[in-house]
DNA sequence: AAATTGTTTTTTCCCGATAAAAGACATTAC
DNA sequence: GTAATGTCTTTTATCGGGAAAAAACAATTT
């Protein structure tokens, strides 16, 4: 069963919402930049577009026969990744279970676990070893560091550091630059999330990470940007799994967001590190309440 | 041919050197944690170590027969694991040939050039691509990134921000604190290798890496620690492909490493930032001026 | 009884194979 | 003649299998 096909899937379910939209669809090469997918796939998704009678495909000609049905779209879980599913059967045990400092992973027990070869369980912890939070022995198993207190101190002082450069740098971009104009738009979603916060607080997850990667970049610094895969990564996984105060502590977010842009704006460095060190403070505390006591650094 | 027994075959060789400073060898355990390995390579060693006529032994009893010979060790290149000989590979071709940034690399025609598994090269591939030099693209092919200026500047930015706060931290150690034993080590080292520098200026990169990694260790965060890992793996290879001024450098390289541990010492936070910036300078400068005008970044 | 050796089981490391997906080349249409 | 389609080739993603190495368990030895 060597590899599953929910590139194909994935791309056919998005295809799908493309028909409610038009009479006929555009060339294949076309169709494969507007998908992120080769022709060959755009090809499959054709071929099973006609024989289901979702459009008549005669070379150039892709004309809309009817609506797509729900019972046209593949099942939204055979459209994930093996990564993604590893990933998150893997921090659904790191977070949910006692998972103490100290504990070892074993790739083979993974992999039965959650259904697939040793080969991809492999390959998905050498790429999470990035986030601090396991660590290899050498022909031999890994070790969980756990996510403690220690963990979320040495996390946030990175980003502290790294953040202040950054918005520094941003601040002191020409006034022609492009950043400017997301920015305005950034605050333009922010003020109306703000508006509506009651009823959207579980949206501003995105935008939070949205508007500090723009931040990020500014640093031009390839190893600033991509520290914030880890940080996104852990409050990806954190806000999914504390939602104590979630409307509250996102409220309290946009606010302090807001004046972070404003402060950008005034292009004064004073006042961008006053504002940018505000949210930092709040975004570590946030971080630190949600750790429970229990997860100590155990002695190695 | 699964699996090459590398493992073995160096510990074996290890295992050589510690018979010519004793009459018996110590328990299988004892041996295990000696030469990091498991009892059950310790076993296949002590096997073939009897096979050979070097040790009579019997359960307990570990007798050294005869001093090794040279054509009892395995041969040097069968030691290393395929991973170093994948790293190794690479970084050759990453290095000597004309690699332009952009460039495509494939997995398949590297696995085929080296003569080793795509899987190994996938591994390595997705561990290297932390260093920042290579990028993926999903589904397809790995990007070199270049090792460019720009390359340079943002690693050498990282590296002084993360060194200065490490020596920051180092020097307000706690006078009991066993780093000032460590350092005082390190300083006799650097004053046996300066008096002597005529010969033995080649032996300095390790000594350096020792050094800047005891610094780092002060920081208690394993983002900076492990941010060092990028940092020696571009000066080991960088000092083997550019040997110029290489005995220079080093001379004057040690005699900074002095004055910073001088610094160190008096535990003085101005005198430190001083000594640390200074050296950090010459430092990236060095490596700066290493890197071929061609090298530029090419525009995506 | 604590540590060591003998034996068995489990896990890691790595290869070869195969379907999915990408990419290259040839052909046709506008 | 450019851009699309049709066809063929190559590469990536993933699995299962098997030897090397680690780890667990049982039996001795001091």
């Amino acid at each position: 069963m060597s590899k599953s096909n929910n590139v194909y899937k994935d791309a056919f379910n998005r295809c799908l919402r493309l028909l409610d939209e038009t009479k006929s669809l555009p060339s294949e090469p076309e169709l494969g930049t507007l998908l992120g997918v080769s022709r060959t796939t755009v090809r499959s998704i054709l071929a099973r577009m006609e024989e289901t009678g979702l459009i008549d495909w005669n070379k150039r000609n892709k004309t809309v026969l009817r609506a797509p049905r729900p019972e046209d779209f593949f099942p939204e879980e055979e459209t994930d990744s093996l990564a993604e599913i590893i990933e998150r059967s893997f921090m659904r045990r790191l977070l949910a279970e006692g998972a103490e400092a100290g504990m070892q992973i074993n790739e083979l027990e993974l992999a039965r676990e959650i259904g697939v070869g040793t080969t991809s369980v492999r390959e998905f912890l050498i790429r999470f070893s990035r986030f601090g939070l396991i660590e290899k022995r050498r022909n031999s198993h890994w070790v969980l560091k756990g996510f403690t207190r220690a963990f979320a101190l040495e996390l946030t002082e990175i980003r502290e550091m790294f953040e202040l450069r950054s918005a520094a740098a941003f601040a002191a971009l020409p006034e022609d630059s492009a950043v400017w104009v997301d920015l305005d738009m950034l605050e333009i979603q922010h003020r109306q999330l703000a508006s509506e916060i009651a009823t959207r607080f579980n949206e501003f997850s995105e935008l939070d990470e949205r508007f500090h990667r723009l931040i990020h970049r500014a640093s031009h610094n390839r190893f600033i940007v991509d520290f914030y895969d880890v940080i996104a990564m852990i409050f990806h996984y954190h806000y999914q799994w504390n939602k104590a105060e979630e409307r509250q502590r996102n409220e309290v977010a946009v606010q302090e967001h807001l004046a972070y842009i404003a402060a950008l704006k005034s292009r004064d460095p004073g006042k961008v590190d006053a504002a940018c060190r505000k949210h930092l403070k709040s975004a570590r505390q946030t971080l630190l309440t949600s750790i429970p006591e229990g997860r100590q650094a155990q002695p190695a």
